[in-house]
RNA sequence: GCGAAUAUGGUGAAGUGGUUAACACGCCAGAUUGUGGCUCUGGUAUGCGUGGGUUCGAUCCCCACUAUUCGCC
């Protein structure tokens, strides 16, 4: 069955809402945080880990699996969850975002996309059909439409276009869509231009999703301002029966913000990207580990949390591991920064819960820069 | 004890009689938002073993000393 959705609160001075959303492995309660595991695996963690820091979706890429180690293998291992052993709900990008990281605009048509493989640079072609058809044979929970993910500064015109093509690219997708225990979201797009997020937003609807995504938010180069109007022009025209999703935002105060405008998901890289390049968050702000300052801080990554890395190990011996490139560093941080955004969004539920949200942001804000500031000097 | 070679930053090492001493690693510090996993961007010797000399000028030429390495006894 596809998943469902159901609105629990609404928070009185936000558009935050609280839910939950009934899947095939189980409940999950929204606003979440969404690991990315492009490989069919988290890098450097075991679905025992995820279970343990109270993961519940995760994230897999279409474009990657299908290129390695292929949609018919992992069909015949009986589908992802099998494949991986992971027995949360799992959530398949389209390959859409690769469309906009590897091919270059002339590249696409109204076909498709055409690109070359980064394994072995040979030329490859990407159409709607073809990657929900792939997606059906992941068999992921829920399966992402193909969309056109074009920067923020790319001209009106492009922009109108793109999203046209965008819109007959989601109809197309649902047609050949024939999973039945896969849910599928459409995307909206439109870049920082209201009028253009506006109408995506609504033609998207109209072809009827079992959720909504909002993209082109976490482009390279893209301001927050951007991303911030971009939510708040799409937002009102999404329904509130089902999931609102914000693809590839991770930051703690862009979660918050989002979680404000009125979104419910969010996936990211960057807890476990930065975290195989030895950074932390932390309540007091993002910290560098590779700092000669932790040469001799023998306390935990952050004092207070519950994650099995803080539980057990100190900074010095992370930033050890760290310096000397041994993959024990990278994976214990990636604990952590996955079990600190997840648990953030705990909070932010609980917050909202209570119709707190705005004190929260406030205190959030206040422990996360203050300490930003006193590191500077 | 005799002979020879070499002495450049934390390390390995280029280099030239004349403005800011290459490069690599390390170190220091940034970056990273639907992941093309050891990635990208900066910074890092007021100084070329020590003391003298030649020269307008020496890290680069000469002498002595010291240290290291190799060979011989």
């Amino acid at each position: 069955m596809a998943i469902e959705y159901q609105l629990l609160h609404e928070e009185k001075d936000t558009k935050a809402r609280l839910g939950t959303i009934r899947t095939n492995y189980g409940i999950v309660e929204t606003p979440m945080f969404m690991p990315v595991g492009t490989q069919a695996t988290v890098k450097t963690l075991t679905p025992e880990e995820l279970y343990a820091m109270h993961s519940g979706v995760i994230l897999a890429n279409t474009y990657h699996l299908w290129l390695r180690p292929g949609a018919d293998l992992v069909q015949k291992a009986g589908g992802l969850h099998q494949f991986m052993n992971y027995h949360g709900p799992i959530l398949t990008d389209s390959g859409g975002f690769q469309v906009f990281s590897l091919a270059s605009p002339k590249n696409i048509s109204e076909e498709g996309v055409k690109f070359k493989s980064h394994i072995d640079g040979r030329p490859l072609f990407l159409t709607p059909e073809k990657s929900i058809e792939i997606q059906n044979k992941l068999d992921s929970d829920i399966a992402m439409s193909f969309d056109e993910c074009p920067p923020a500064s790319a001209s009106f015109e492009y922009m109108k276009n793109s999203i046209e093509r965008t819109l007959r690219w989601a109809v197309r997708g649902k047609k050949v869509h024939q999973n039945p225990r896969q849910s599928l979201f459409g995307i909206v797009q439109g870049g920082a231009y209201p009028e253009l997020r506006e109408y995506s937003a609504k033609e998207t609807v109209k072809i009827g999703f079992d959720g909504y995504s909002i993209g082109g938010v976490a482009n390279d180069g893209e301001s927050k301002e951007d991303m911030y109007a971009a939510i708040d022009y799409s937002i009102p025209h999404l329904p509130k029966d089902k999931p609102r999703y914000l693809m590839g935002v991770g930051e703690p105060v862009d979660i918050i913000e989002g979680v404000i405008r009125g979104i419910d998901m969010f996936d990211c890289v960057l807890p476990t990207r930065i975290a195989r390049h030895g950074h932390a968050f932390t309540k007091h702000g993002r910290i560098n580990l590779k700092n000669a300052k932790y040469t001799e801080d023998f306390t935990p990554i952050e004092e207070g949390c519950d994650c099995y890395a803080c539980q057990n190990y100190t900074k010095a011996y992370v930033r050890h591991l760290i310096k000397a490139n041994e993959t024990l560093g990278g994976r214990l941080l990636s604990i952590h920064n996955i079990r600190f955004l997840i648990r953030l969004t705990e909070e932010i539920r609980q917050a909202i819960k209570e119709d707190r949200l705005l004190a929260y942001r406030e205190e959030f804000y206040q422990n996360y820069f203050q300490e930003k500031e006193k590191n500077v000097s």
